[in-house]
DNA sequence: TAAAAAATCGTTTTT
DNA sequence: CGATTTTTTA
């Protein structure tokens, strides 16, 4: 009774090609899929869900594991459609990390966590390694904090413990990355915390624990499907042996030629080896692109042609020609900016929509120049990625709270929200409160509770202590009675965080309060379609989300984002920016052959999210670090053939090609801006500094009535480069450069004592004394 | 203890 | 340049 027959009529095979038709269609034994960009993976992967269902294979015993949520509810979505609702809420798809974290949930007893664990995610990783590495007296300023966590993370993406990690350190780093490893595990185990990478190497633990719950697994996910498999790292490779090895039936998609998550982890031995692993495998190879036009498949080809280490393959289209695509020289990350925002405004008409135009980049640093343009010409647009609404600061305080009261034992949470509000509990007191919990071999939270205990504390801070300990008890007791949602509210209403923003009364802080009533009105609708969960599952779904999960993309405005978050998505018309040397593709410090493979892999992605049109955009100079920098084309350009490219700003300019009329020009305006005196001029000329306070005096119409007003408040405007002047600490010095404007004007200074400083003017007391 | 001032640091990309 | 961390001062 469970299956509804009447929809088994739908003919699944009807709309695919050949290909697809026998990648959908094969039910039993392992499957690899390659496919090409734009050729409708996804489409066989939810055809192939639906099609299991429609032969008799129960839902719930699928696993389909996608890159993101969002991937993963268009799956459900879609087989909603084909099938029923209620089998396609029974599939179990999402992210990897997502179902683990909801399967250890389950299991937690069994690895030694409490079921209520919390997950961390970089951030919260990272405040731990601080902490950690305060309390081992390394040096931060010599070992830098974020080396040591990508340490962390790699030997967990490599299965490797801090025993082994230590036993082969041999490097000063290396020795003291491996302690940090070491505490940092007793200490995330002690919070009853996971982070990212344990959500997966539990998995794998938890799979070796017992043939039993190696067996309930193994039955549970008869059918499983991968999605992006290039992407997946050893671990995720090793769950998916473990849980497909009794029957084998296992289906995965990939594109060697799209894999960009190699820092990650990501480790493409595993669907180069897929037949090693599944002797029996099938291969199929979906090289039909269904998705752009022949100019820009062909620009894709001749630019990825440039990798050596590729699986060989021969995209088609059946699509129209297509236009030309075109490149633009710009003069700077501003002038750049300005002319894709125009160019927008053009385009987006009657025939195509601004949200089917999307805008990617290398950085997320990028983003803020086309926002500025964007809002200059008020067209609507979003930002997908960068800082994540679960991200603000507001609101991981406010989950912070939330963690804490579903796992008190987290101590790292406690000390981030001690003191948000400020309640008289300050560093010293702390400290005591620290030792005494290291001493007594219990939580900080166990060690509020029993202050008074505490010899070492101050009769303020044991009051203090034991107010706060009895505030998260009284909400604690409400746990099991009170629904999550209205539990949070009250709990948060009184956790003086509200009234500590009220307080402020900047704009800021108001946005701040909006956000908190925005986090609250989620989880109330969360809890009110998922009325069975538990505090704890809204907590992991808030930590696992995606920016790109969150955002409403119904309404019509261009999408800005990186070409990372890009990956699987396509739009009419694609504008790539920055395409420099050095930013893309980007270097760091050297730049080996295969991170040059896999910048360009990223930009075989970009590319290819094309259905009609691409732009491509480079600009001369660019602003970096608050310093101008000369830039050069990317190398990316000359690898598409010339044949497809077009440069429609070069129209108008003499026959030799050369522009320099019109950027002398432009140079010249610029610098009929320039306020400042002649000497500053000449000296300036000497190095980037003063020319980037030209650049950024520039005043644009959004601030100019605010600049000249503080302008006049300024006491040290008089202030001149070349300027000798005296500083109540540093002594005497010579002013270098002058930058910025307002409040925010800032000299750098040559100081005898101590070299190049630069000093907020606003506050720094400088006298001249010639 | 907490706020204000000053210095430092940083950039890939994200589940 | 901006965000974050450390130091100073009230």
């Amino acid at each position: 009774m469970s299956f509804n027959f009447s929809n088994s009529k739908v003919d699944i095979l009807e709309h695919l090609n050949p290909e697809q038709k026998k990648a959908t269609a094969h039910i039993n034994g392992p499957l690899l899929i390659i496919a090409g960009a734009g050729s409708g993976k996804t489409r066989v992967l939810t055809s192939r869900v639906a099609y299991l269902i429609q032969n008799n294979i129960r839902p719930w015993n699928i696993l389909a594991l996608t890159f993101t949520n969002k991937a993963a509810k268009e799956m459900k979505h879609r087989i909603a459609e084909i099938i029923d609702v209620s089998s396609s809420e029974a599939v179990w798809a999402g992210t990897f990390h997502s179902i683990f974290a909801r399967i250890l949930r389950i299991e937690a007893e069994n690895l030694g966590y409490h079921s209520s664990f919390t997950i961390y995610d970089a951030d919260d990783q990272l405040s731990l390694i601080k902490k950690v590495m305060d309390s081992l007296n390394i040096p931060k300023q010599q070992f830098s904090p974020q080396a040591i966590r990508s340490v962390i993370s790699a030997c967990k993406n490599k299965m490797i413990g801090w025993e082994e990690f230590l036993r082969t350190a041999d490097t000063p780093f290396e020795k003291k990355a491996g302690e940090v490893f070491k505490e940092y595990e007793i200490r995330i185990r002690s919070n009853n915390a996971m982070d990212f990478d344990d959500l997966l190497l539990n998995m794998v633990k938890l799979l070796n624990l017992s043939q039993s719950i190696l067996d309930k697994y193994q039955t549970k996910f008869k059918y499983i499907l991968v999605d992006e498999y290039q992407d997946t790292n050893r671990v995720q490779y090793q769950i998916l042996r473990l849980l497909a090895k009794a029957h084998q039936n296992i289906c995965v998609v990939g594109d060697d030629a799209q894999s960009i998550y190699r820092w990650r982890g990501a480790d493409i031995r595993n669907i180069l080896d897929f037949q090693k692993d599944y002797p029996t495998a099938k291969i199929i190879r979906l090289e039909q692109n269904y998705r752009s036009t022949k100019t820009i498949l062909k620009a894709s080809n001749s630019v990825i042609k440039n990798n050596k280490n590729q699986i060989e393959k021969a995209l088609w289209t059946e699509n129209p020609e297509g236009e030309l695509i075109d490149v633009v020289e710009c003069d700077d990350d501003r002038k750049e900016a300005e002319f894709i925002a125009k160019k927008v405004m053009e385009n987006a008409n009657d025939s195509i929509n601004k949200k089917e135009i999307a805008i990617l980049y290398r950085t997320n640093a990028q983003s803020l120049a086309l926002e500025n343009a964007f809002r200059m010409r008020s067209i609507p647009y979003i930002v997908v990625g960068g800082l994540s609404f679960f991200k603000r600061k507001e609101i991981k305080d406010v989950l912070a709270y939330l963690k804490l009261l579903s796992n008190p034992s987290d101590d790292q949470t406690l000390n981030r929200i001690i003191n948000e509000p400020p309640r008289g509990i300050g560093k010293t007191s702390l400290d005591h409160l620290t030792n005494f919990a290291i001493n007594r071999g219990i939580s900080l939270f166990e060690s509020f509770q029993v202050a008074n205990q505490n010899n070492g504390l101050q009769k303020r801070a044991i009051k203090a202590s034991i107010k706060f300990a009895e505030f998260i008890n009284k909400f604690r007791d409400l746990i099991d009675n009170t629904s999550p949602d209205e539990l949070a509210k009250s709990f948060i209403e009184e956790s003086g965080l509200l009234e500590m923003y009220e307080e402020i009364g900047t704009d800021e802080a108001s946005d701040r309060l909006n956000n908190i009533n925005q986090l609250l009105t989620d989880m109330s609708i969360f809890f009110k379609s998922n009325s069975d969960l538990k505090l704890e599952d809204y907590l992991a779904q808030t930590s696992l989300a995606t920016d790109y999960d969150e955002k409403d993309m119904t309404q019509d405005r261009v999408t800005l984002m990186t070409l990372h978050t890009a990956k699987g998505l396509e739009y009419k018309q694609i504008i790539i920016a920055g395409l420099e040397q050095g930013l893309f593709p980007l270097i760091r410090s050297e730049f080996s052959r295969d991170e040059e493979e896999e910048e360009r892999r990223l930009f075989y992605v970009g590319i290819t999210r094309a259905k009609e049109n691409l732009l491509l955009t480079y600009s001369r100079r660019r602003l970096k670090f608050g310093e101008i920098q000369n830039q050069i084309p990317s190398r990316f350009l000359d690898e598409i053939s010339p044949e497809l490219l077009e440069y429609p700003n070069r129209k108008s300019l003499n026959p030799n090609g050369s522009r320099n009329n019109e950027k002398m020009n432009d140079f010249l305006a610029s610098l009929s801006h320039k306020t400042s005196s002649p000497k500053n001029k000449w000296s300036g000329s000497k190095n980037n500094q003063a020319s980037s306070s030209e650049y950024s005096q520039i005043p644009n119409n959004e601030n100019y009535s605010q600049l000249s007003q503080n302008e006049i408040k300024n006491d040290n405007a008089h202030l001149k480069v070349g300027d000798i002047v005296e500083h109540s600490t540093f002594g005497k010095g010579r002013i270098s450069g002058l930058k910025g404007a307002g409040p925010k004007r800032q000299a750098v200074v040559r100081f005898d004592s101590v070299g190049r400083k630069m000093l907020m003017l606003k506050y720094a007391k400088l006298r001249v004394i010639e």
